[in-house]
DNA sequence: TTTAATTCTACTATTTATATAGAATTAATA
DNA sequence: TATTAATTCTATATAAATAGTAGAATTAAA
């Protein structure tokens, strides 16, 4: 399951990418037009500015803005970026790799390859969908 | 990413689908043999049984063995068992569907329809991989 | 009756998720 | 330059889930 702050991550993405080129997106006016709990939004917006996926301008008449291409931005990126692995286990993770702390030889472990497996094709899902094509009704 | 508990309940179904066809295998037995703790995978069992994916026999001698065949227990069908649902939003499950609590307009979610084409991946990949499918390296 | 296993109930840390509060900083503009 | 309204930052709070432990009760074979 994606975590609330995914989700929401992900909702305000698309909402700034639905506002006119040059409109700069206050937090309130994306918290009430995604209902996102505003503080919590306000914490989220500053995680995808260090991740470089929005800028934003300070002071008055400040705000955010989608700082990647909608098209370059997709769905793995996001999960992996809040939530980290995709993989269902960390010893099948190709970004977030750690070995099983119970696993006496990975690779002997019959359950790996199968988890593997499943990996490949949900990334292959998650990296195809980005805010841009969500955004195609 | 699965639970432990999740992980040792495959690695425990997989230990009890080598063993030989009217083997009972003590608690104990498996615990070693699959490193997993054995008061942790004592409730894990007891799950297991409730689930009916597995059938005990008490007392001296007593111990647990796979009930229901080895084809026919997917990884789907483990995760839902102890981690819920396979989609990765509940708007989109089709096992434990619920609405979203921010959600304005489920028919007109633009994340929703996204969520759903990806479960529909994940999903195909993990009702093809059986307890048996995994033991055969 | 003894023994060795499962079964059951309850408890308890630890971590993660989901926020909230409030002060500091910034920049436009009057 | 003072005001205003926004972001930014740090710290904290709370609740839920995860992971695991303890110990007594029950069961059934020998």
């Amino acid at each position: 399951m994606l975590s609330h702050k995914t989700k929401y991550a992900l909702k305000a993405l698309l909402y700034l990418a639905e506002q006119d080129k040059d409109h700069i997106s206050k937090t309130i006016e994306i918290s009430e037009g995604a209902n996102i709990p505003k503080k919590f939004l306000e914490q989220i917006l500053l995680d995808l500015k260090r991740g470089h996926f929005v800028g934003s301008r300070q002071g008055k008449f400040g705000g955010y803005y989608l700082l990647k291409s909608k098209e370059d931005i997709t769905l793995a990126d996001i999960h992996r970026f809040f939530d980290g692995a995709i993989a269902l286990l960390p010893c099948a993770s190709l970004n977030f790799y750690e070995p099983c702390s119970d696993c006496k030889n990975e690779s002997e472990c019959l359950l790996r390859k199968g988890i593997i497996a499943i990996r490949d094709e949900t990334l292959k899902a998650m990296e195809s969908i980005t805010i841009a094509s969500l955004g195609k009704k």
